[in-house]
DNA sequence: GCACCTTTCGTACTTAGTACGGCAACGGTA
DNA sequence: TACCGTTGCCGTACTAAGTACGAAAGGTGC
């Protein structure tokens, strides 16, 4: 007589993975505010209790998908010139969290890090110990160049626009706040720099970039 | 027959700043996540409801107290030696950034500057004019150095452990973890450095610091 | 004494996390 | 085949948190 409904295996069955990449998949469409388990269950088209069944609770949803950011970035690799690995890494990083820009904020309050996140300390760690910084100085570069990665991801993220050109409409509504004169190196910066046309922030990523690279030396 | 009752003004009478005094003592105790309405009015001496005559949502007490942590960091001057005016501002703002650290996750999201933000901004775009930086070189600059105040405080906030020598017993108990030798690097970091005793990363600002700083140059 | 404004609060509705136990499908064993 | 344990999913319901709505409580000017 067949019970009709969803017996069949129409759905690809939960996992672990399954959720986690789902919720990755929610909170950038709308912010790591609009991921609750309803909303994930939704996303994953079935019941809220259901996900309960592959993770214990909405905290490890939070590690997992941080360490899913993570295992997004390209490995610097020990062969090769240390400065265009590490490089290229900066970049892939930077990539990554702008697409995924919740993991910033979400990282200040996660203190377990997952693999990935361990195998991607472990691997640039790797490289400076592979062109030759004494561990002292490795440690030193290295809090340099992820300090760096993360605030420029933090503060691209908080701008109220995105990409070449939004910046001018957007800024020019709140220069009329700054009509005052209160705040006239910022007008100045806008009118005369950044609402110029073309202007992307993501562009000034390159400039400190190098700035550091070019800093840095094994010693 | 006084009906009794705190009918007298035992307590102070509420106000915006009230509210958002309160509201950074109980983020700075038990975290933004422990920042609720209710909690709030707890620490005020009020009930719930109360808090919601001096503003209009929990957002725009968000907005407000990360506005006030920004009115706490140390402006730079104009006058002065600009390198010492910047390094001044960046250690207060670090001081600052990890006193408040749910501050940082909270910029991300918070697209709306406060008046306090806008006036350190401003301030600091000053002095690097006044130091002769072109407007495109502070726009390089500025990038360089929020990014990596900011993501320095990340960092910091995100360790498991906080100031020196603690590091050493915490990390001792992941690296049993570690124990597969699947990340070398991290063990040898941890074993020749952090855990050397009076280790503290706290300490790894001012290199990053300096390297920027004498990276950068009026041109 | 009265009208009115300011400030605080009581009640109650909504959304979110999740404990607890039920139940169907599946696989192995007697 | 009949039984049974395991796996995976879900229904119900409790608790915490944001907040709409409107009332109460105290102060102020006439």
């Amino acid at each position: 007589m067949e019970k009709s409904g969803p017996t069949r295996r129409e759905r690809p069955k939960l996992s672990r993975d399954r959720v986690l990449e789902a919720a990755v998949a929610v909170a950038d469409a709308g912010g790591i505010g609009g991921l609750t388990i309803r909303s994930l269950a939704q996303e994953l088209g079935v019941k809220p209790m259901s996900v309960y069944y592959h993770v214990a609770n909405k905290e490890e949803i939070l590690d997992g998908i941080v360490d899913y950011v993570f295992s997004q970035i390209d490995l610097p690799s020990a062969d090769g010139d240390w400065r265009t690995e590490l490089r290229k890494r900066a970049e892939s990083a930077r990539r990554v969290l702008r697409r995924h820009s919740w993991a910033i904020g979400l990282m200040e309050s996660r203190t377990s890090p997952g693999p990935a996140t361990l195998r991607h300390h472990n691997a640039v760690l790797g490289t400076l110990r592979a062109a030759g910084f004494s561990v002292e100085m490795t440690a030193h570069a290295y809090a340099l160049l992820d300090s760096y990665i993360y605030g420029f991801a933090i503060q691209e993220a908080s701008l109220p626009f995105e990409g070449p050109d939004s910046v001018a409409q957007v800024s020019e509504a709140i220069m009329a706040r700054f009509a005052s004169g209160e705040y006239p190196h910022m007008v100045e910066m806008a009118t005369e720099y950044t609402n110029q046309g073309g202007y992307d922030f993501g562009n000034e990523f390159e400039f400190g970039l190098t700035l550091i690279l070019d800093g840095l030396s094994p010693a």
